[in-house]
DNA sequence: AGGCTAGGTTTCCGATAGGAACCAGCAGGT
DNA sequence: ACCTGCTGGTTCCTATCGGAAACCTAGCCT
């Protein structure tokens, strides 16, 4: 008795699932965590977010400016500048990404203990 | 000056980045959500979320696992039975994942929108 | 002239995702 | 008795992705 109705879930067929498919990548939502503030660099985000390469940070503004979340503006100074900052509409994604930071600070601990419980012996006998 | 502190963000250093990483891929949250209702079986599943692989989906339900988020259970019956349900721990997950899903579904016309849209001439007026 | 800066792209390679096919184990049909 | 099918899971293979580092552009400074 899985009580999903057709308008219900993002299982399958609603546009819910592209939005998560949106953000369910490795630096999305840190991406969008860093530009919550307003607008930064390219190079401040390489180095607030530690451990992104360029082209992963390039790659992942690009596919959110073309999904209308962010804005680029490039200052046509030498040398370059280039600032990247929140749209009204990505803005209202900072809420939600906010919950899930909250989530993690409150629980992270609970999910780092449970994966040290975690590989259980199995009892695989043999 | 991006202001945040050391314990602000989920930036290079904190529990949060390990959180986020562990949900931020295609099918967990899906996943999650899929088993937000209760107890699911496996099969379920995949006809439930629709375009998972078996390969996939087990996986997802390890990782889930082992991170003590959902609890396996399987049935020694014939033909076998294994359901997955929440733990307690993964049911508080389930708030900020519906934050995503409202948001999908009230915004995801305009990212879509702006997808759109997106493709500009890029109006270099030089 | 050569090097610096800053954003971006390219190249290369290892890791990962994903589908399809196969496996296990028993019940039931023929 | 044998073969098939149901269900969950795993293995194999490939296409794609992710990441490091080098290279590029372009103007200013020395």
């Amino acid at each position: 008795m899985s009580g999903f109705g057709p308008g219900d879930a993002f299982l399958a067929d609603c546009p819910a699932r592209l939005a998560v498919e949106l953000i369910a990548d490795k630096w999305t939502v840190v991406v969008l965590y860093g530009l919550s503030q307003g607008p930064v660099r390219h190079g401040e985000l390489i180095e607030l977010i530690g451990g992104i390469s360029r082209k992963m940070l390039t790659q992942t503004l690009r596919r959110l400016e073309a999904h209308g979340l962010i804005r680029r503006h490039a200052y046509a100074e030498v040398p370059p500048r280039v600032e990247y900052e929140l749209t009204p509409l990505g803005a209202t994604l900072i809420d939600p990404i906010h919950m899930l930071t909250e989530w993690a600070r409150a629980n992270g601990d609970a999910v780092l203990d449970a994966l040290d419980a975690g590989p259980e012996p199995v009892a695989h006998s043999d």
